[in-house]
RNA sequence: GUCCCCUUCGUCUAGUGGUUAGGACAGCGGGUUUUCAUCCCGCCAACAGGGGUUCGACUCCCCUAGGGGAUGCCA
């Protein structure tokens, strides 16, 4: 039996890292096995699902580069991929099992259950309290639950946990696992009072229907796995393989949530993270794949993925972690490629003008040429505009003391600066070693240092000590600009000079 | 409260009875370098604790502790 597994989130929030884990594993696993990787849309939450999550689930992953074999847009043998489009199907299949003794109609309304719960906290200094459904409706003669629903009363549909013995499964992962049926959920609801399917049902129903052969899920998803079971004899149908996924933490240790920060893709995208470096890094959180590597393309990852090597606890988001993946995959990308990746980031900017605005002729070719001056400074894509601002637009002019080297004082850095814009015309900026020496040859005769010779024109060129490499910046600039600027910082110099 | 899962450097991990417990990120210290960065080298740093089993335990078993999760007409 080949493969088949599903990603089935529910449209009720953004894509975050969580998510996407799963789904990527799912993904790995079929593309390993030679399987099928699908999309459900669980959206039985009829107040909390919305369009847009839809949108935003499409956007993350068509960014990613995962891909379904079947699911809602790409259509597939097995649909609707869409749970609120199979509405009817669930209804039927729940009550079958009311037929067969397996479940039964509820009518306790919400006030109930929430009174039920709240007198249910434990109190200050007392022992031991039941959580959960009382089973109030366990015992009503089906007859008269059936005509009660019949005459319109609001009801549920809830599942029939059997009151003694186990039940057991294997899960891929954590091996066998066996729970009393008296600590499984007392009775889950399987069909609301609105006629949707509680996630229960409707994931038991379509992974049959679907023909799915092995869940993988995370952690979380352990307690309701004994209840599912119980609803797979129920129906009488073989369960698929479970394997339950070890969770991802916060730096606080905790579930990830929308409290830790940028979890949401969409975040990681607009920041200037690249697809390879977050598929990367969240396929190692929680799994290894072979000995001595650290880089992994989504093909080798999809070519190496095992089970046996995924780890059982937990593991911690490292934010500092992904950032050095996003540096790896930025510096290896080809200087072209990288130039397309960076212009929406320096048209956002205003890099061109305002922001917004879209390269002129001259600022395009002249971006090219300045890409491969901050490959190697990135850690995100979203940084270069800042990085190259000096060359589209005159930088404000730094503070004084800013121009002067260690040691030295304003005098002696108007004087080196001097020293430095005369010595321009007569280099060959082409060739960058030859500048080099001409400068060093220079800064031996003025009796400093070659940065010390470099810095104060540094400064003036791109306003800050830091900066992409001078000799290039200075070429891209052109030599006019570079000396009106040069000349600006001189006089900025001299009157802190005569000032005291 | 109850139930379940988990436990190797700060973090992600390798390890499947005999290893100086390896790698990566971070940190620290050097080197290359026109600044910054890249790159290179080095250092620091872990088997939660206690019992067993065994000639021998990070590896197997038990207990304790700690962490996490679940306990919804949300998934």
């Amino acid at each position: 039996m080949s493969v088949r597994v599903r990603y089935a989130p529910s449209p009720t929030g953004l894509q975050h890292i969580g998510g996407v884990r799963t789904a990527l594993f799912n993904y790995l696993f079929a593309r390993a096995n030679g399987g099928k990787f699908i999309l459900r849309l669980e959206d039985t939450d009829r107040t909390r699902s919305s369009e847009e999550y839809v949108k935003n689930l499409y956007d993350t992953f068509d960014w990613l580069g995962i891909r379904w074999d079947e699911g809602p847009d790409v259509g597939g043998p097995k649909g609707p991929y869409v749970q609120s489009e199979r509405f009817g199907l669930y209804r039927q299949y729940a009550e079958k099992l009311v037929a067969a003794g397996k479940a039964y109609y509820c009518f306790c309304g919400e006030d109930r259950l929430s009174r039920m719960r709240s007198d249910a906290e434990p109190e200050e200094g007392e022992g031991a309290a039941s959580y959960g459904y009382d089973r109030a409706c366990r015992n009503i003669e089906s007859a008269e639950a059936r005509r009660r629903a019949e005459a319109g009363e609001a009801h549920v549909i809830r599942l029939k946990i059997p009151l003694e013995g186990t039940t057991k499964f294997r899960d891929l992962l954590l091996g066998e696992i066996e729970w009393k049926n008296a600590d499984v959920s007392p009775d889950p609801v399987l069909l609301k009072s609105d006629g949707f399917p509680t996630y229960h049902l409707a994931n038991v129903v379509d992974d049959h229907l679907m023909e799915i052969t092995h869940v993988m899920r995370a952690q979380e998803w352990i307690p309701s796995a004994p209840m599912h079971m119980i609803m797979y004899e129920a129906f009488g149908w073989t369960p698929p393989s479970l394997c339950h996924l070890p969770m991802v933490l916060g730096s606080d240790g905790h579930k990830l949530s929308k409290r830790h920060g940028a979890t949401a893709v969409n975040e990681f995208r607009t920041k200037g993270y690249v697809k390879e470096a977050l598929i990367n890094y969240v396929a190692m959180l929680g799994a290894s794949y072979e000995d001595g590597r650290d880089l992994y393309s989504l093909e080798d990852l999809a070519r190496l993925f095992r089970i046996d090597r995924i780890n059982k606890a937990p593991a911690v988001f490292d934010y500092v972690k992904l950032e050095w993946f996003n540096g790896q995959y930025i510096r290896a990308k080809e200087d072209g490629e990288l130039t397309e990746m960076l212009l929406p980031f320096a048209v956002d900017a205003g890099l061109f003008g305002a922001p917004g605005t879209r390269p002129s002729g001259g600022q395009d070719s002249l971006f090219r040429s300045a890409v491969p001056l901050v490959k190697e400074r990135l850690s995100y894509l979203s940084e270069a505009p800042a990085k190259l601002a000096y060359l589209f637009s005159e930088p404000p002019l730094a503070p004084v003391e800013e121009f002067i080297p260690k040691k030295l004082d304003a005098p002696r850095a108007a004087e080196l600066l001097a020293i430095a814009a005369a010595l321009l015309p007569d280099c060959d900026l082409s060739d960058i070693p030859a500048s080099e020496e001409k400068f060093r040859t220079k800064a031996a005769e003025a009796g400093c240092k070659l940065g010390d010779l470099m810095m104060p024109l540094r400064v003036a060129v791109t306003g800050s000590r830091v900066s992409p490499p001078l000799f290039e910046s200075i070429r891209l600039l052109g030599l006019p600009a570079v000396l009106a600027r040069a000349a600006k910082a001189r006089a900025a110099l001299a009157a802190a000079g005569s000032a005291p």
